[in-house]
This record gives structure tokens, sequence and C-alpha cells, in this order.
DNA sequence: CTTGAGGTACGATACAAGTCGTACCTGAGG
DNA sequence: CCTCAGGTACGACTTGTATCGTACCTCAAG
């Protein structure tokens, strides 16, 4: 495992700033958003994401998400699994993620006026 | 260059993405959090934060918050006043001030701890 | 077993960003 | 007028980071 999981496991550990950093690429960001625009918080795979990044980079990208504890992967050897970590962000920082899906043109609860 | 030391003067004009990457600063959000906790919104100076940086540094990220849309500078001469957009914050990301203060140890509705 | 696609590891590179040094501007108070 | 503190402008330095190339691993299907 070459000392993978760097990631936060519990909901406390999760820092803002960390979080922050991590959701100020775009890349991560639109990763991000499509996740939390699923309410049926399935699990993805990375090619699923369509990001105009290399391979190397997707795993670089996911990797600053995992650690950032914004995401889980599931490692199936030679596939992995990426899944939002909703309970606990919405725990930690509530609204987060609402602030994120408004971004993707989410239904906004209320009118625009 | 990018010819702009403007502050976005729109709601809309604010982005996500830039707002994220200044806040992914640990100065200039605490900067930020300060502001947040402060809700007679008074005008600061930028000497009033306390930031264990020097005045050039101070005013390289203060420009990063004016630019991002999150503060106003007011200019009067010798000395410039620090307010937080508080309200177009609020407008164009409702939550996002609550979330940031959280993290200064303000009291939470729900927070147990 | 061999092959191929998905993923990772390590390294190199190029650009962005935080920091400070020096020099200069502005206004208040001697 | 001169001085001084707050603030800015420009440049240099250093670190961080996004990106890709090459090599390797893992599993499933031939």
């Amino acid at each position: 495992m070459t000392g993978t999981d760097a990631a936060p496991a519990d909901v406390d550990d999760i820092e803002l700033g960390t979080v922050l950093r991590a959701l100020s690429d775009d890349h991560r960001r639109a990763v991000v958003v499509e996740l939390a625009a699923d309410d049926s918080d399935g699990e993805r795979t990375c090619n699923s994401f369509d990001l105009p990044i290399s391979k190397q980079t997707q795993t670089h990208h996911f990797r600053i998400l995992r650690e950032a504890g914004l995401i889980r992967e599931i490692n199936y050897g030679n596939r992995k699994g990426i899944r939002l970590r909703r309970a606990d962000i919405d725990r930690r920082f509530p609204g987060l993620l609402d602030l994120l899906a408004a971004e993707s043109g989410a239904p906004s609860p209320e009118a625009p006026r």
C-alpha cells in the first residue's frame, strides 16, 4: 500500500484549510461538485468524470481529495471506486456541499427572483 | 499583468474558484474569519489583525482578498480601512461565512463538544 | 501464461504563490 | 520644512503544485 491512506479517519480530523486547498483546483472541485450533485451517492469510477488530464494527474488529484477527507477510494485491485464522504462533510462543514452544488446549476431551494 | 487589480463590483462576478483559492491560505482565512466573527461589521485596519508577516506580504494578501471580492479596502491616503463584503458574500455563497466562523471557535448552534 | 486496461510510483519540469528587501509615496505632527 | 509610520510597487528568492513520461503493478479475459 505504500502508506497510501493518510486520509483522515475521524470527522474531526478533517481540516478546513486542507479542504479549501483541495477545492481550489478546478478539476478537483468539478469532481466533488459532480459527486455532490448525485443524491444516490453511488460509487463512481475515475473514468466517469471525464477529466481532460492524464491518468497520473488524475491519480494525484484523487489522492489530494482523499487526503483532505472529501472522498473515499475503494481499491479493487485493478480498479477503484470513488465515493463522496457526504455524511462526514455535512457534519463537519454543514452547507459546504450545498455551496458547491449551487455552482453546478443544481436546483436552488430559493426562487431565483 | 492580469490587468486586474480591480475587485469584482457585481455579486455575480465573484467566482467560487477565486474565493476558495483566497481562503485556502491560512493568513487570509484568519482575516476573513475575524471579520466574519464581528457582527457589527466595523471597519478594521490592517494592523488590527496581528499577522505574523511583513507589511509587503500583508499588502499582497489583502489584495488577493479584495480581488476575490471578499473585502473592500477604503483608501485614506496613508491609512486604509478593511471591510468585509458580508452582504455580497451571503447572497452569492450563502452559508460560507458561517462555515468560516465555525472554525474560529465561534459558538455553534449545534456543536455539543 | 500472455495480454491489455486501469492505477500507481517516482522523477522531471514548468508555472504559480508566499515571502521578504529595497525604494518610494502619503498624510499627520512636530 | 522635516520626520515618521502606514502603505504600496517592483523584484528576487523559495516553496508548492499541477502536469506529464517512464516504468511497474493488478486483475480479468483470452
